[in-house]
DNA sequence: AATAGAATTGGAAACGTTTCCAAACAAGTT
DNA sequence: AACTTGTTTGGAAACGTTTCCAATTCTATT
């Protein structure tokens, strides 16, 4: 209804000037008890704020943190700003936020945006850390920032699960399980450098363990041809028995395309997943997964930033190694003498396999 | 590394005015053909940016909106929010987001911060519309704002479910089913209005429908003793012979918990979610809910925030009956004559039933 | 009673924009 | 040549803060 009141307002009607007012209510320098309650009693009256906007121009900082990601409602990066926030909130920052979609040019206008707003700092996940735009315009202005899900190149702080061991331990899982030709399932391969390095990984771990070169599936934005994808790559690749999908959805839609093909999973095709979303320990059968713990990522992506800022010791980020976990289940078979049986799965086996 | 560049630094390099500057970049007001030439050199070679928060003192807006919601890691929140996202990044807005946790006093604190911070907007989902103080400051200062998920009050706008009507509408599926007695599931019961109305309305459904009224199973925070509770509720309620779970995650724990119990879901018990997220569809057997659309309720509340800021015509909200959906689902037994099969339930039903 | 020192107070500048206004200038009309 | 008109330009005020500095008032000491 009414404009806000500024400072002035509460100088008239507490009678005093706006360098009291201003003393009074940020408790810096003196002021004479009396003077305190005058103007207390005008705050009141006039439900009086700071206006945030003139203390920033002043101050030339803002109390926030953008946030750059390419989706929400991808869990993986919901739950890790999830964690962010709640370190934000305790050191009274707040979170803008801009998702990407995936788009290297949302990106750039996204880090742009966020830079004339004046962050105090930025938490970003981008397209191809290597080669990111908007990235070196941040460096260049010494903004205090953090990866997040990107491996960092050389001079970037990063809270980031290590795509390629991970792939590697996948490739483990997979060896260990006497498979020996796989595939690997991406969407948005040439977005996501996330995808590239898993099948980089992946490719390495199978060499080292002595089984065939992958075979890459990629899929367009929709799933909604994935089962034609797969029955074509089957019959062009017959002897796979397993795919590891660069992420969890895309091993859950694979596990379906797959019984559509009338395919058992896990006796006629393995499935290993990646993130270990709660949802992969509900379906049946389980999801054999890499774990990562993205609350975790994005509270000390998070905490990385506020410590530039606050010129307080950095955070050291988990070690590579501990950025994951495989946990087994039943959407990977055994290939060895006991393949033989019905294919029947423990409902729900939610042991975890911690290696590690 | 060095400061930022501003106006003036602009006008110094391209030796004119800064409000010659301001005129050009903003193309308001005239210049000639050659001053455009040399402001533009100016600004590329010191990479200029307008800081916002210049601008935002001056014009006393900002283009941001605040988002208030509980929490992000729930999908059905971070879903509205993605949907938000799109409509704000097209209109050339940013989100500003607090969450709350599900407390109400932060609730109050998030809405102050977003209103010192002087968004142009807010959208906000709370504990308690009725009774809600940070939504009264929101009137009394004229603010553009729009309820998400919280049916709302006279006098404010709100995209959200009609909870009642849709809780209803789980009464008369138990009903058509043959189920007579009841279980309403809550987590946070007195500090979420939307359980509090699902449950009124479900009380209201049954009624209606002759079942007997619902006993209330509420929970604490943490899930762990979820089990142990659903035993206890059970024994002290023999005849029941469904559960209506206040969301879809709740839905899911308690199938696992009943599951523990050696119960067969849903042939010894069945189950009724809400918000319809898509694991419903992925869990076997599949589970029978209310459907939502988070995306489309989060893009609407961000066009009716814009429309009032833009005085342009405020969207309507879908009626009542268009906010949800009842899906079919294996949770959900028959108890009539064909009751006595073996309790086996297809793989993936995923017929949808709109009823209106 | 005079003075030193401390406590309290307010004016004004600065932060980075936009916009009003008047000044300077160009070009066309008598 | 003296106007009128229109275009281009820059100075200055305003937006809401904080903070420096100088001015005023108070208290205690001589």
């Amino acid at each position: 209804m009414h404009q806000s009141a500024t400072i002035k307002d509460v100088a008239l009607k507490a009678g005093c000037g706006v360098a009291t007012v201003s003393r009074v209510l940020n408790n810096t320098g003196s002021a004479s008890p009396e003077m305190r309650i005058r103007v207390a009693a005008a705050v009141k009256e006039l439900d009086f704020q700071f206006s945030e906007v003139g203390r920033s121009l002043q101050s030339s900082t803002t109390r926030t943190i953008g946030f750059v990601v390419p989706s929400i409602a991808n869990p993986v990066y919901a739950d890790a700003l999830q964690g962010a926030q709640e370190i934000l909130t305790c050191s009274g920052y707040q979170m803008l936020l801009i998702c990407t979609n995936y788009s290297p040019e949302s990106e750039l206008s996204a880090i742009r945006t966020l830079i004339s707003k004046q962050v105090a700092g930025i938490v970003l996940t981008v397209s191809d850390a290597e080669r990111s735009e908007g990235l070196s315009i941040i460096r260049n202005r010494g903004l205090p920032h953090c990866l997040l899900y990107n491996n960092a190149p050389v001079s970037h702080e990063s809270w980031s699960v290590d795509d390629k061991a991970a792939a590697a331990r996948v490739a483990q899982a997979f060896s260990e399980n006497l498979h020996n030709q796989t595939g690997f399932l991406a969407l948005n391969f040439n977005k996501s450098d996330r995808a590239r390095q898993r099948y980089e990984g992946y490719c390495v771990g199978c060499k080292a363990r002595g089984m065939k070169k992958p075979q890459l599936l990629e899929i367009s934005e929709d799933f909604e041809d994935l089962t034609m994808k797969l029955k074509l790559f089957l019959s062009e690749n017959p002897s796979i028995t397993g795919i590891f999908a660069s992420n969890d959805f895309l091993a859950l839609a694979i596990v379906r395309s797959a019984r559509k093909l009338a395919l058992n999973v896990p006796r006629d095709l393995s499935i290993i997943g990646f993130d270990g979303i709660d949802v992969g320990l509900m379906v049946e059968p389980t999801l054999a997964t890499i774990v990562t713990e993205p609350k975790m990522l994005g509270a000390g992506a998070g905490r990385t930033v506020l410590s530039f800022i606050n010129k307080t010791e950095v955070p050291k980020p988990p070690s590579a190694d501990q950025t994951f976990n495989f946990r087994a289940g039943g959407s990977l078979a055994y290939l060895g003498a006991e393949s033989s049986d019905d294919g029947k799965i423990t409902p729900f086996p939610s042991s975890f396999d911690p290696t590690n």
